[in-house]
This record gives structure tokens, C-alpha cells and sequence, in this order.
DNA sequence: CACTACTTTAGAATCATTATAAAGTAGAAA
DNA sequence: TTTCTACTTTATAATGATTCTAAAGTAGTG
């Protein structure tokens, strides 16, 4: 399904050159079954694992903050040493494993309806997110 | 109200010493009429311009997690390049204004209750909280 | 093939945070 | 008061994630 082609033809029509760098990016971020929440540091050990060839920590910044770019990537804050990018680039909500440090994502069904009854005269609201936090 | 008297007896109970730099630095937290968020750089800024004494940088790191581990502090994330801290140490709900990259508390009657519905087996929830991001 | 804009890369720079270790101080005991 | 010690502050260095730089490489076009 998500195969090279997808995502060549996917980078190309984003304006963004489908090198073989930003290729295995791709398919170590896309070519799962499930939502993947990792960390720039998640994702380079991975490279390294999984690709022939070295690619460097610059090009992994670069594309990954390119896809963020493209909304192809979301950007997660729950600490302030890990960023996690998240590939479900919905609006959603979290449950925060903090004995295993991973992130989970919660349904719309999986939560009932967060009703924000105050308004700031001005401002509109952009985004609604819970964060469950659980441990063992 | 909140005064040199009290701070004193505060940090001299949770058995830390109420040296002339804690003290200050509890003036500059505690001695204001609402909850305060602040980053590390913020508070630093703010002691110097009041303070009339220099508080090393390396001091008001040591001081705000010494009151965040004795949970007179609660810090939050945000995003990665900003931690803040905020003086409301009870679980609670956010506005964050993305065009001020500011701090709002709302108070519990301003959500509706936020139900989990899903469990995670052997998991325990420590908090639940919305973070509502706003803009001009 | 030739050209150009985009991309990758190693390495340096930055900057918030953390660690180090020496000097200073609060509190307790003598 | 004086002494003692553990706690605290501080300047400074180290760390480590992220960003920047500038040179070499490459995709796409004609
Ligand atoms: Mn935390
Ligand atoms: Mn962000
Ligand atoms: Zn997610
Ligand atoms: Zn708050």
C-alpha cells in the first residue's frame, strides 16, 4: 500500500524532491500499521538500523521539520527533553505512559465531548487536546 | 498576607533553609494576587530587576526544582524550547495563547468533566488535563 | 549534456540546562 | 560566643539537543 511509489509521487506533489534520504524517512515513519510517536533521536537510532546507507542527523532534522511543514508530521510537547513528532497529524488526545515514556492515542470515542464553556473576548480557539498521564 | 514571616517558616517546615536568595525568590512567586507562570529565563529577569542583590542563574535553577520537588511548584510543557513552571500546583486545565505564548488557568467549572472512557490494563491515571491553544 | 535550484552533509556554533568544586552560611552543639 | 558541619550559593565548565554554515552532491529541466 504505502509503498516507494506512494511516496515518491507524495513528495513530489508537495513540492519536495523525493531523494533517497527523504525516502527511507518515509517508509520508516509510513510503512506501519499504526500511529507512530517517536523522537528525533527515536527515529535516527531506527535509520541507522534499518538503512544501508548513513544518513545524517542534519537531514533528519531537515525532513522531519519539513514534514511538520507539509502536516505531515505533529509536533507533541509532555516534557522538556523529549519533543515527539506524531504521525496522526489529527487533532486527538493523548494517554502519557510515564513509567515507559510512550504516548497512546486516544479516540474520539475513547473520551467524551471536552466542553470549553469560557471564552477569551478576541481569541479563537485553535485546538482542543487532553493529555492522560498513567504509570504502573 | 504572604510575608518574609511566612516564607521563612514555609521553607524552614519543608526542611529547607530560608537562605536571603529563597526568600526572594518566594517574594517574586508567591507574593502576587494570581497564579503565576513563568519560564526559568522569566523568573531570572524578574529577580534582577527587583532584587537588589544578584541571585546566580545557577541558584534559581537549584531553587525551582527544590520547590518543584516539594510540589510548591508544578511544571508544565508546552513545547520543547519553553518550560514553564506555574504557582497553581492543583491538576488543572490550560489556555495557551499562541500569539502571546502565554499561560491561562481555567478553573474546573470552566470544562465540563472530561470522561476517560477507555482503560489501559494495570495502568493508573495520574492526571487528566486539557490544554486549550488560542489565537488572535 | 549543461544548468540551476534544491538537498545533503560534516562540522561548528548556539543555548538551555546540568555538573563541578570551591567559598560562604545556617543551624546546632559546645 | 565559638565551633562544627551539612547545606547552599556561586562562577565556571561541561553537556547535549538543536540550529547554522558552507561546501559538495543531486534531481529535474531543457
Ligand atoms: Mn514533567
Ligand atoms: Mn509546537
Ligand atoms: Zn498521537
Ligand atoms: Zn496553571
Amino acid at each position: 500500500m504505502n509503498n516507494k511509489e506512494n511516496f515518491v509521487n507524495k513528495l513530489r506533489s508537495s513540492g519536495l524532491r523525493p531523494t533517497k534520504q527523504r525516502i527511507e524517512i518515509c517508509k520508516a515513519l509510513y510503512d506501519r500499521e499504526k500511529t507512530f510517536h517517536f523522537t528525533i533521536m527515536d527515529l535516527a537510532k531506527i535509520l541507522k538500523r534499518k538503512s544501508r546507507e548513513k544518513i545524517s542527523l542534519a537531514t533528519i532534522y531537515n525532513t522531519v521539520f519539513a514534514f511538520k511543514k507539509k502536516n505531515y508530521l505533529k509536533e507533541i510537547s509532555i516534557n522538556k527533553n523529549k519533543s515527539y513528532f506524531d504521525t496522526n497529524v489529527s487533532s486527538h488526545h493523548h494517554f502519557f505512559n510515564e513509567s515507559s515514556n510512550e504516548l497512546i492515542d486516544l479516540k474520539k470515542s475513547d473520551v467524551g465531548r471536552v466542553n470549553i464553556k469560557r471564552k477569551i473576548p478576541g481569541k479563537k480557539i485553535k485546538s482542543v487536546e487532553v493529555l492522560v498521564r498513567i504509570s504502573d
